[in-house]
RNA sequence: GGGUGGAUACCCAAGCGGCCAAAGGGGCCAGACUGUAAAUCUGGUGGCUCAGCCUUCGCAGGUUCGAAUCCUGCUCCACCCA
């Protein structure tokens, strides 16, 4: 195992906090000295089906924990799941049944597994225990905390003042996660910084237990690729990691630049003064972008992949048609006795748009060329002579050749 | 149980008898520009057989020449009091 301080630098880079830090330190300690690897916490509730880059920050602090010979542990949340974690959120989550749950577990794991090691790491869901539980046993939970406590989140405190429900089994949800932590004996858990009430809790119920608390690691909140609001699923701000490599990597470049150095110190391994250097005054951000973009990408695909992603990325923005141009199928039979097709409806028929008073839309704004010279059709009565193999776009990234069937 | 406020297009949110396919913002799409699918600027953003027509403002009725706007009932939501 490496040195306590060799640890110390690689498990603390992109991190917010650790609370308490000394007990971080001296349980640190006592994993070098004896050998014993600590149990690092992770717990994700399977509420959606896309694990994108966000979820990516603790799961690589996790991953990293694991390369340094510590155990990961992963809760996947499928009872808390079906209550609705109520951090950051200034309205209720809705509630999933059990089957939505089971499905989405099962698709996070595969989705997870492009990051940590599954065949190192404990899995356990948190409905093995919970789903066991009498009332009593709820009951007896409950008394762990108070009114005052719970109400004094931030969140909470936040609706409340703003006379937007709060549930009470919304109340019960940081009480949950920090009882999983009970069940598996978690060392550390890991987070985000919104998480930090949650991974206190844990705190007071682990000792119930005759455990030692664990220590909070909190992460800060990856923004989306607006780079204003947090990245997230509902947001439609968010970079899947089952993306494919074009669009993950033509996504990073549509991120704005002032986030940039968040993304290289959360999602990649570059060295801070590498960094440093590539966001340097004077130096264009377009190639530090470029350089973040194939240091993800090569991530959840590989180093070739990035590197094509970046090369078809790089003939799109200078005007270039890709490499292969995608084909769309055409029925004969909407083609007049001449073989011409209304323009919109042509649009309409390959599916660049969803409806011909949309498709009319964009041949008004320039946005249709045809064939080889590109020629515009500005005019959305015009009638176009469509042979196989003929080229369309709408705007800059919809391309097709038509294949007539 | 009582009271109050609310339900408007993808989201937020104006409108409170005609000039409303419905302000504004966000998002999204297109155009210009560029360092990129950044930033900035411009235009667009219900549907269609598109100079016109058709369908929308929680649901169902009603008043009116005319309703997102007024009335009745219903459904749903929130907050306050008990």
């Amino acid at each position: 195992m490496l040195d306590v301080a060799s640890q110390l630098e690689i498990l603390r880079r992109g991190v917010e906090q650790i609370v308490p830090e000394a007990d971080f330190l001296k349980k640190l300690e006592r994993s070098v000295r004896e050998n014993r690897p600590l149990r690092v916490k992770y717990g994700i509730d399977p509420t959606g089906i896309d694990v994108h880059l966000g979820h990516t920050v603790p799961l690589r602090k996790l991953r990293q924990f694991q390369e340094l010979g510590h155990t990961a542990v992963i809760i996947i949340g499928d009872y808390t799941a079906m209550v609705g974690d109520p951090s950051g959120r200034d309205k209720t989550r809705d509630a999933l049944t059990k089957d939505q749950v089971d499905a989405n577990a099962r698709d996070y794991l595969k989705q997870v597994g492009r990051i940590i090691d599954l065949e190192r790491a404990e899995v356990h869901h948190n409905g093995d225990w919970f789903g066991k539980w009498s009332f009593l046993d709820v009951l007896d939970l409950m008394r762990r905390m108070t009114l005052g406590q719970i109400s004094a989140r931030e969140d909470f405190a936040k609706r409340i003042a703003e006379e937007k429900p709060v549930y009470l089994h919304e109340c019960m949800y940081p009480l949950m996660q920090g009882w999983d932590s009970a069940e598996i004996r978690a060392d550390v858990e890991l987070g985000g910084t919104e998480q930090l009430f949650s991974l206190m809790v844990a705190r007071q119920l682990q000792p119930l237990r005759s455990q030692e608390p664990q220590v909070a690691m909190t992460m800060p909140i990856l923004v989306g690729t607006d780079g204003v609001r947090r990245m997230g699923k509902s947001l439609g701000n968010y970079i899947g990691v089952a993306d494919s490599a074009e669009d993950m990597f033509g996504k990073i470049m549509s991120v704005p630049d002032e986030p940039m150095a968040q993304y290289f110190t959360l999602l990649t391994d570059l060295p801070a003064e590498e960094v440093k250097a590539l966001l340097a005054p004077g130096s264009n951000p377009r190639d530090a972008k470029e350089v973040l973009g194939k240091a993800v990408v090569s991530q959840y695909h590989d180093a070739e992949a990035a590197e094509q992603a970046a090369a078809a990325f790089r003939r799109r923005a200078s005007g270039e048609d890709p490499v292969e141009i995608p084909i769309a199928y055409l029925t004969a039979d909407k083609l007049d006795a001449e073989g011409r097709i209304a323009a919109p409806s042509l649009i309409k028929e390959i599916g660049f748009e969803s409806s011909t008073s949309n498709a009319r839309r964009v041949i008004e704004g320039g946005g249709f060329n045809v064939g080889p010279r590109r020629e515009t059709v500005s005019d959305p009565r015009a009638l176009v002579y469509v042979s196989d193999g003929l080229v369309v776009r709408v705007g800059k990234r919809k391309i097709a050749e038509i294949r007539l069937v």
